[in-house]
Parts: structure tokens; C-alpha cells; sequence
RNA sequence: GCUGGUGUGGCUCAACGGUAGAGCAGCUGAUUUGUAAUCAGCAGGUUGGGGGUUCGAUUCCCUCCACCAGCUCCA
């Protein structure tokens, strides 16, 4: 016998050889029932794996995410397996499980229609009701080239080839389909109940643009249909949520075919812009930021000296003044540079912390651009810390505590990345080792759990980044942190030292909400429209039961215009529940009905977007409440 | 940029190798109304741009543009 602890502390004791699903039993039938896979001493096992000595074991349910990544990952296998029946001159690239779902890389002449895919979904029930065993084998490294080469798989051979020396190459087999993978995998191919292909795609072999697109199958599979029809439902939900269809709706902002990624703020928009930035400017100013405002356009030699034109040139726009050659600013760090080379500073001058609301323009891909997400011109809320090396830990904890705070004020979860040198940069590995164990120092002490990404720094240096989620759980990476030790040099900047030296100083760039545009497009669909009140472009909206009170109205909307809300009275002779519907459609925070009762005793009856009914108020008590909420900043 | 898909009045969507249709919004009139759409009438489109095939194209083909999903890239 041998002693397996469960994750509650528990002590079980199982025969030599017991397999996971074996120990899931005799638990409970029910808990073998749901079981997918097992975390034996923190390595993820398929059931079938057999406990030879005393472990640690977890049972890992389909709701763990290590479980539906095994689910999934036997789900892809199905997939491939599906191709390879109606596709037999299919090659196969990787199918990894994801976050949501599975996929798939195909190389096929053939281009997969909604058709096709419709018959592969139907193909891999088949499979599903034949219920193969999955079963594993090794072969060593010759053979399994050999392996694949007699399949035709020139892809899987390229991946066994790249496997590194001491590697163990594992296979799984279901039925007449085998495929190189180190699993774990579900038992059988029955365990997969759900199956849903949900869109062909092109990806690059290897995640390369260099290397040949693949066709790339996306799908999402769950252990009952129930659960599958409502992660449908909810995705079906969640594009309801669509910045683009609620900016459009809500007249927020707008984007035209005669300027592709270059979004037009409307008047309801540029409420939301103006008090993010009357936010923005408050917080800075109590945390000691100054702010400056840079030019969009400056000579093409100042990029030489920042770097950019050897590093960012394809992403940058350029121009001609009198014969000079001019470019439009992608980062504002050049020109905080220039501002900061205008006098002299003295160590006692630092840290100094010198904020800009900068407009960019980059030269995205036509393909990348997405609504406000991802557009060719934006604007950061940039900043530029100037510091000696014993402020950098303390200003990049700042810097980190102030973006938790803004974050927090919205409600937004996010995660942190930590991404590092990239092919393309500049600096001595020194200095990008020192840069980067700073930031990491910094998120150790904070105690922010992040994920390292590796290669996607800035090219004068590291960074760390902070990324929301939109609407379908894509994320995007707003505030970020950057120590440059790069800029400070090639600009020849300096500060006086307590020894009377001059010295470079470091330095920070940073951003809170990252840029303006893309932060109101994650608001948009976190708040899926409703904003909270000191943001709402239309705060209150007062609708009038019948013209007779018309007069009364336009009283109160006065009051509250006068008291600083942004208030639209609809005194159009219209039913009362056809303006309603109008009010609530436009995302409207609070709307005030105004009827016989109302005008006699001085009230409103008032409804709220997220609370609903709230009956008939005194119109002072209103605008208490108002203030409150807007004071508060409530979400 | 790449792969696939889409493009019809302000918006949402029909139709079709034979002179483009609805609802909403807009305008006009009637209705004076109590919590998610009152009724009637009017007006509105070189079917994304260009080219080709055809007696005839919005429909078929080519090309460009934009948008959508993903890849790549990034705030």
C-alpha cells in the first residue's frame, strides 16, 4: 500500500499502482464521476496515471483550469482527428488547448468553409461515440522522426527535430489517429459531451509572418451540453457589451473610412475624455506630477537621437517643413527630453515627476486596428520620472500603487506582466539586467503576483505592464511601467550631485490608464454603457408625463444644471413609457418623471439605471444624493 | 501586412441576372397620454469605389477601400 494526501491534508491510503481514477473512486463515485485529470505532486496526470510510491494528489474537476485544459486538450485531439478522416491530405501544425476552448493548425490546400466545419463538428461526435481509449506511448527520438516522416507530418517532425536532447517524446493514440504530445490526456475520447467549432482563422507557423499561415481551427468543447449552451448564451451576451455597438448607440465616438484607426469623439464622448482627464490632472497634481505639452510634430533628427528612427521607423509618420524632414511623435519621451534638457538640476530637484497628456500617431497594421482598443492616433497619459538610483525601488512602487488605486476606483481586475529585452533594442546587457531585476524587485516587494514576457519589453527597456479585460476576455495592456536607462544618455542629460558632479539621471516612463481611447473603450464594456455618474455624458434626464408640465420641467432641469449636472429634459409630446424606453436606451444614469403629481408637490419620480425604481424624491434630496454619488465616485 | 468572412437609405436587416423593400430614426398631421415603442401620411438609396462579363449587374468575375474574427504587432 501506499499513502496518498489529498489537497484537504487528508491521508488515504491506495495499493501500489492505483491509478488517480482509481483513488477519485473510492472517495466518492460522484467526485470520480466529474474528475478529468489529477495534480500528482504538482504535475498534471491523465486518470489512468498509475500511483507507484507515496504522493501528493489533487483531483482536478473540469471547473479547475489545469482540468479543462486536459478536457480540452483530448478535445483539440478529436478535432484533428476529425480533419484527418474528412482530410486525409491535411498536415497537422499544433493544438494546444486555450483559456476559452481549443484549437487546431491545419495545413490544407482546401480552405475550411462554415460547411466544413459543420461536418468536422458532426465527424467528432462520431468519434466521441466511439469512445477510443487514449492511450501513450514513447519512442526514442530516431523513431519518432521516422514516425511522423511515414505519416507525412513534416510539421510534427520539425517539432520532434527542435525537442531538446534529454526530451521524453511522448504520442497518444485514439483509435486510428496518433499525435506527438506530452498530454496528459481525458481516458477516452467519450468523456467529450459538447463540441462546438466556432471560426476558422489564418495563424503563422510557429507564431512567425515569416513562416507559412496555416488555417487555424477555433473550438470550445464541455463535458454537457447545458454548459456549452451557456457559455454561448453568455459570449452572445458579452457582444452586446461591444464598445463599437454602444459608442455607436450612444453617440460617444465615431470612426469614418477616410481616416481608418483616427476615432472623432462626439459630444457625449468628449464628456466622458474631459473628466477622465479632470480625474487624471487632480490625482497627478496631489501626487506631485507637473504637466507639460509637448509638439506633434518635431524635426526627424531628434528621432535619430532617440533611437526610433533605428528602432520604431515603420511604425512612424513623417513629414516635410521648408525641405526639413519632420516626423509625427509616436512616444512622447523625445520631446520630454528637450523640456528637460532647458536648465540645470540639482539632485535635491528629483525625484520629478513630469506628466503629458500626448497625442501619438503609429503606423498600426490595417488588421490590428480594433474600434478604440487599437487605433492609429491616441492619446497617453504619459509621464516622465527623473531620479537618482537610490529613488528608482520607491518611485516605481509609487508608480504601481497609483495605478492600483485608479484601477480600483473602476473596479477593474487586472494582471501583471513583467516583459523583458527584446531582439530589437539598445543598451548594454548590464544595464537591461539592472533595469530589469528593478522592476522585478519592485513587484516582489509589492507582492503582485506576474507573468513574465519574455522578449516583448520596450527597445530602450523594460517594462511593467498592467492589462484589462474586454467584454470577451481579451486583454489589453493599459498602464505600464518603463526604466529607461537609454533616453537620459543619448539626450546627455544631467543633474548636479551632492559631490558637485554632473551625473545622468534615471528614468521612468509611465502611464496610468495607457491611452484615453482605450481606456473609455474597456469602461464602455466593463459598465457595459451604464456609466457611473461623474463620467455619465447624460446624468439625469427629466421626461414630462404631458406638455402641461412642461414649465415645471424646465424648472428643475435649471436647478440641476445650475447645481453642475449635465441634465436633457424631453418635453416632446410623446407617451411617457415610449420616452422611458428612448431614456433607458440611452444609458441615461437617472431619469426624473414629471407629471400632475410631481409639479404639485414639488418632487420627481425617480428611476435609476442600476437601481431601479427609486419612487418620488424632493429634488433637494435628489441633488444630495447626486453629489454624493458623483463625490464618491460610487460604480 | 497575412488568412478567412462581410459591405444594401442615419440605424437594424430583406430581396434579386430584368427599373431595390421593411421596421426604427427623420419630417408633417392627428392624439395630451403615468413607467420599455399611439396612429396616419411624406421624404430618404448611382446596393463601399473603380473596371469587366452581359441586351441588361445591386446580384457573376477582377481590383482597390473599409469593417469583422484570428495571426503578427502593441497603449
Amino acid at each position: 500500500m501506499i499513502k496518498i494526501t489529498l489537497k484537504d491534508g487528508s491521508v488515504r491510503e491506495a495499493d501500489q499502482g492505483a491509478s488517480i481514477l482509481d483513488v477519485a473512486k473510492s472517495i466518492h463515485h460522484g467526485l470520480a464521476k466529474e474528475a478529468v485529470a489529477g495534480k500528482v505532486n504538482g504535475k498534471v496526470q491523465g486518470l489512468d496515471y498509475k500511483l507507484e510510491e507515496d504522493s501528493d494528489l489533487e483531483i482536478l474537476k473540469f471547473e479547475d483550469s489545469d482540468g479543462n485544459h486536459t478536457f480540452r486538450h483530448t478535445s483539440s485531439h478529436i478535432l484533428a482527428q476529425a480533419v484527418k478522416r474528412l482530410f486525409p491530405e491535411a498536415k497537422l501544425g499544433i493544438g494546444p488547448a486555450i483559456d476559452n476552448g481549443f484549437y487546431y493548425d491545419f495545413d490544407l490546400e482546401h480552405r475550411f468553409s462554415d460547411e466544413d466545419l459543420a461536418a468536422l463538428e458532426k465527424e467528432m461526435a462520431k468519434i466521441v461515440q466511439e469512445n477510443f481509449p487514449v492511450e501513450r506511448f514513447e519512442l526514442p527520438r530516431a523513431e519518432a522522426v521516422k514516425y511522423m516522416e511515414e505519416r507525412q507530418e513534416p510539421y510534427k517532425v520539425e517539432l520532434i527535430r527542435d525537442l531538446p536532447e534529454d526530451a521524453v517524446i511522448s504520442f497518444y493514440k485514439q483509435g486510428d489517429f496518433t499525435d506527438l504530445c506530452a498530454g496528459p490526456h481525458m481516458p477516452s475520447t467519450g468523456a467529450v459531451k459538447a463540441v462546438k467549432l466556432m471560426n476558422v482563422a489564418g495563424a503563422y507557423w510557429r507564431g512567425s509572418e515569416k513562416n507559412k499561415m496555416l488555417q487555424r481551427i477555433y473550438g470550445t468543447s464541455f463535458p454537457k451540453q447545458k454548459q456549452l449552451d451557456e457559455y454561448l448564451e453568455r459570449l452572445e451576451e458579452a457582444k452586446k457589451r461591444d464598445h463599437r455597438k454602444i459608442g455607436k448607440e450612444m453617440d460617444l465616438f465615431a470612426i469614418y473610412e477616410e481616416g481608418p484607426g483616427f476615432p472623432f469623439f462626439m459630444p457625449k464622448g468628449m464628456i466622458i475624455r474631459n473628466e477622465l482627464e479632470a480625474f487624471w490632472r487632480k490625482a497627478h497634481r496631489e501626487r506631485g506630477y507637473q504637466e507639460i505639452k509637448t509638439p506633434l510634430i518635431l524635426s526627424e533628427a531628434l528621432w535619430h537621437t532617440s533611437g526610433h528612427w533605428d528602432h520604431y521607423q515603420n511604425n512612424m509618420y513623417f513629414t516635410k517643413i521648408d525641405e526639413g524632414d519632420y516626423a509625427v511623435k509616436p512616444m512622447n519621451c523625445p520631446g520630454a527630453m528637450l523640456a528637460y534638457k532647458r536648465k540645470m538640476y540639482s539632485y535635491r530637484d528629483f525625484p520629478m515627476r513630469m506628466a503629458e497628456m500626448g497625442q501619438v500617431h503609429r503606423h498600426e497594421l490595417s488588421g490590428a486596428l480594433h474600434g478604440l482598443m487599437r487605433v492609429r492616433t491616441f492619446t497617453q497619459d504619459d509621464a516622465h520620472i527623473f531620479m537618482l538610483p537610490e529613488q528608482v525601488k520607491d518611485e516605481i512602487v509609487g508608480v504601481i500603487d497609483f495605478i492600483d488605486y485608479v484601477y480600483n476606483i473602476f473596479g477593474f481586475k487586472y494582471h501583471v506582466e513583467l516583459s523583458t529585452k527584446p531582439e530589437d533594442s539598445m543598451g548594454t546587457e548590464e544595464e537591461w539586467n539592472l533595469a530589469t531585476s528593478a522592476l522585478q524587485d519592485a513587484l516582489t516587494e509589492k507582492g503582485l503576483p506576474f507573468i513574465i514576457n519574455e522578449g516583448d519589453g520596450a527597445f530602450y527597456g523594460p517594462k511593467i505592464d498592467f492589462h484589462l479585460e474586454d467584454c470577451l476576455g481579451r486583454t489589453w495592456q493599459c498602464g505600464t511601467i518603463q526604466l529607461d536607462f537609454q533616453m537620459p544618455q543619448r539626450f546627455e542629460l544631467s543633474y548636479v550631485g551632492s559631490d558637485g558632479e554632473k551625473h545622468t539621471p534615471i528614468m521612468i516612463h509611465r502611464v496610468i490608464f495607457g491611452s484615453i481611447e482605450r481606456f473609455i473603450g474597456i469602461l464602455t464594456e466593463h459598465f457595459a454603457g451604464k456609466f457611473p455618474l461623474w463620467l455619465a455624458p447624460v446624468q439625469v434626464k427629466l421626461l414630462t408625463v404631458t406638455e402641461k408640465f412642461a414649465e415645471y420641467a424646465e424648472t428643475v432641469g435649471q436647478r440641476l444644471t445650475k447645481e453642475g449636472f449635465r441634465v436633457e429634459v424631453d418635453v416632446r409630446n410623446e407617451k411617457i413609457g415610449y420616452k422611458i424606453r428612448e431614456a433607458r436606451n440611452e444609458r441615461v444614469s437617472y431619469i426624473g418623471v414629471i407629471g400632475e403629481k410631481e409639479t404639485e408637490s414639488s418632487t420627481l419620480t425617480v428611476r435609476s439605471s442600476k437601481e431601479g425604481e427609486l419612487g418620488a424624491l424632493g429634488l433637494d434630496e435628489f441633488i444630495e444624493k447626486l453629489k454624493q454619488e458623483i463625490e464618491e465616485k460610487v460604480c
